[in-house]
DNA sequence: GGTCCATCACTTTTT
DNA sequence: GTGATGGACC
């Protein structure tokens, strides 16, 4: 048993760790080490305090936070007191929570769990539009509207959009409840709904609980607030841990009240500040408080270390985007080849996931080798989602978007019409496409040479399906999605209508998926259904295990750099109109006119977003911007950003230019390695 | 009626 | 670079 004094906290991290008598906040600044504090606790609740691992739940909002806590866990406690321990994001309990109370709910326990993507596309289909724009308006409002958790009865519409998008939502919610399927935000919402409505549930999950904590409490939403409430019920044992200054997901329903709720809400609450910061030198610190000095704040905070000086920060301008980037690589190879750096030390932060592009062809062309992080989702691709269907459809038959996806992909003689007939049929008889398919009257609508397909489709799911959730002794997850695999003859399809290379490239991320989920099933102990019910949830990142440790420089937005820590930092296109970003001024509102309260607000969230793109920098920091840059076919003229002048760094510093300005690209290379001292 | 090319407009994004 | 739209043409 390790003594807590012996552990290296600081009094306030200690603190934070020893404090138990009731809910406890913990302001913890960037790089103060609040990671460490939640794993601290966790170990001094098992070791010390003799709490049960199983009694003890830790919510994070990511799996990689997760899996990276428990990791940590795993180092400081033993591996057998840890053993029933939670660790996993607010989704992943939400799922544990519904497939234990779906009866509750009138919920298959197979429910499936709809993707964004998937939801979209219902939605496309009610608004019958391919409007992209408006689909996604409508689909936040409604993920919006969950999250404050207002239902479609309690909406008072006051623009026709609000009007529409209720109409959709009260549509897509009975359609979801057909197709036995809940959205991501319903992994939330639904624990709330029936812990308020079922006493015996209520209390049955607040005795099996007796300590909660929460990562990036900044980051919750009225709902998952309300579930931390529900969950720790009357024991209010908990600590939330958070920064106020890096809450950058209000447009995702976020809402930093959350924080000034909690003092509210329990009168007993217990704030610590953790104000050191173990990850940056002082030149980055200050230059971080000043710009966050300038935002309304409910917990004064302010950052120091110990780590010295460090480098003067730099901002330089730039003639235009390609200028940019290639200096930018130039500066990064020069630094990696005298500072003898490793590649992974470097990275380029940007606002907006397009800026990327530039810079990979840039970094090509420069031989530095890069790594982006974010981009489209592994599970976004179409070879995956079509896999992924039959699936789906295997665990939950009334999954529709599933059925339909998995019937047609490859083509085997069922067809547009023949999907409509089904559609209008299983409607009549109030039940799903593919129970339709087993109607006796079926024969009556559908002609026998469409239907066969049907059928022989049909049967062969259903004969995986009596097998996918027989025990693991009796059938081995691996050899059904063998099995699958040989009936859907995916790879033929893929050679069929893509060239060699691209098929080639799709099949691979096909194994790939097969062999990790093979592998998956393997050590964790899965039948093929339990397999099914956990890949909602997962992102590339746990895939990416493998491939993690490269040496590479980063490129990432600012939104996918939290929690992420660099000796050298770029931040790039730093100017006004990208950083603070500015949309349409009718969408986002305009400072002249009468929303100025969102503006307001609007800008003080991309200041947070400055903060945590600065914070991220260990030893240097630099940042770049623009005088021109491309728009569509519009060639911008660019100001820096306002959050550059509220760093209130010295004149001379503002005043560097591009080194490489008006030189060929001969004379770059030339000035290049001129920049690069023989070893 | 379907296909092709020009034109336009483009946050952030985990689960 | 992408993806959707719309007009022109077959």
């Amino acid at each position: 048993m390790s003594d807590i004094d012996s552990l290296g906290l600081n009094p306030s991290q200690k603190e934070a760790v020893l404090y138990l008598d009731g809910p406890c906040l913990v302001l913890a600044g960037a790089g103060s080490g609040k990671t460490r504090v939640i794993t601290q606790k966790i170990a001094y609740l098992i070791n010390q305090c003799g709490y049960e691992a199983r009694s003890i739940i830790a919510l994070t909002f990511t799996n990689k936070a997760a899996k990276e806590m428990v990791e940590r866990v795993n180092h400081i406690v033993d591996k057998k007191s840890s053993k029933g321990l939670t660790v996993c994001t607010f989704h992943a309990l939400g799922v544990r929570f519904l497939r234990q109370e779906a009866k509750n709910l009138n919920l298959k326990d197979n429910f499936s769990i709809l993707d964004s993507t998937d939801a979209g596309q219902i939605i496309q289909e009610m608004l019958a539009t391919t409007d992209k724009v408006r689909i996604r308006v409508i689909q936040q409002q409604i993920s919006l509207w969950k999250n404050d958790l207002l239902g479609p009865d309690d909406i008072v519409p006051t623009t026709p959009d609000e009007k529409e998008a209720q109409r959709v939502y009260r549509n897509y919610e009975a359609t979801l409840k057909a197709y036995q399927s809940v959205d991501f935000d319903d992994l939330i919402r639904l624990p709330v709904l029936l812990m308020r409505a079922n006493e015996e549930v209520k209390e049955r999950w607040q005795k099996r609980i007796k300590y909660l904590l929460v990562d990036e409490y900044q980051d919750t939403n009225v709902c998952q607030y309300e579930w931390v409430k529900l969950l720790t019920g009357w024991h209010q044992k908990f600590t939330a841990v958070g920064d106020d200054d890096q809450a950058i997901y209000a447009w995702r329903g976020a809402t930093i009240e959350n924080l000034a709720k909690l003092t509210q809400d329990y009168s007993n609450l217990k704030i610590i500040k953790l104000e050191q910061n173990y990850r940056s030198v002082e030149t980055v610190l200050n230059a971080a408080n000043k710009v966050i000095s300038n935002n309304p704040n409910l917990f004064q905070k302010t950052l120091w270390s110990t780590l010295g000086k460090g480098e003067p920060i730099q901002v330089i301008s730039m003639e235009n985007e390609e200028a940019e980037a290639e200096t930018v690589g130039m500066r990064i190879s020069a630094a990696h080849f005298n500072k003898k750096a490793q590649w992974k030390d470097f990275a380029v932060l940007y606002r907006g996931n397009h800026q990327a592009r530039i810079f990979e062809q840039a970094f090509r062309q420069l031989r530095i080798p890069y790594s982006i992080s974010g981009g489209q989702s592994f599970f976004d691709k179409a070879e995956i989602r079509d896999i992924l269907a039959y699936m789906r459809l295997i665990a939950n038959d009334d999954d529709d978007p599933a059925f339909i996806r998995a019937v047609t992909t490859p083509r085997r003689g069922v067809g547009q019409t023949t999907l409509t007939h089904l559609g209008e049929f299983a409607v009549s008889k109030k039940c799903s496409l593919f129970g339709a398919i087993f109607e006796p009257e079926i024969i009556e609508i559908i002609a026998e040479r469409q239907l066969k397909p049907l059928m022989v489709f049909a049967q062969f799911i259903q004969g995986i399906q009596e097998r996918a959730a027989k025990p693991v002794e009796q059938q081995s997850a691996a050899e059904l999605l063998d099995e699958l695999m040989a009936y859907i003859r995916y790879e033929d399809y893929l050679y069929e209508h893509h060239d060699d290379r691209a098929a080639q490239a799709r099949w691979q991320n096909v194994l790939d998926l097969i062999e990790w989920l093979k592998r998956k099933a393997q050590d964790d102990d899965m039948r093929f259904i339990d397999l099914v019910q956990h890949i909602a949830l997962i992102t590339m990142l746990e895939r990416n295990e493998q491939e993690e440790e490269q040496d590479a420089v980063t490129l990432s937005t600012l939104h996918a750099s939290k929690g992420l820590e660099f000796p050298y930092v770029h931040m790039v296109g730093v100017e006004e109109g990208l950083l603070p970003h500015m949309g349409k001024e009718d969408e986002y509102g305009d400072p002249n006119k009468d929303n100025e309260e969102l503006y307001v607000q609007r800008i003080q969230e991309e200041r947070r977003l400055m903060y945590v793109g600065i914070t991220r920098a260990q030893y240097e920091l630099t940042l770049t911007w623009c005088k021109k840059r491309k728009k569509a076919r519009e060639e911008l003229i660019r100001e820096p950003s306002r959050f550059i002048a509220e760093m209130g760094l010295e004149d001379k510093q503002q005043k560097l230019s591009d080194p490489f300005k008006g030189m060929s690209a001969k004379e770059r290379l030339a000035q290049l390695k001129q920049m690069i001292k023989p070893v």
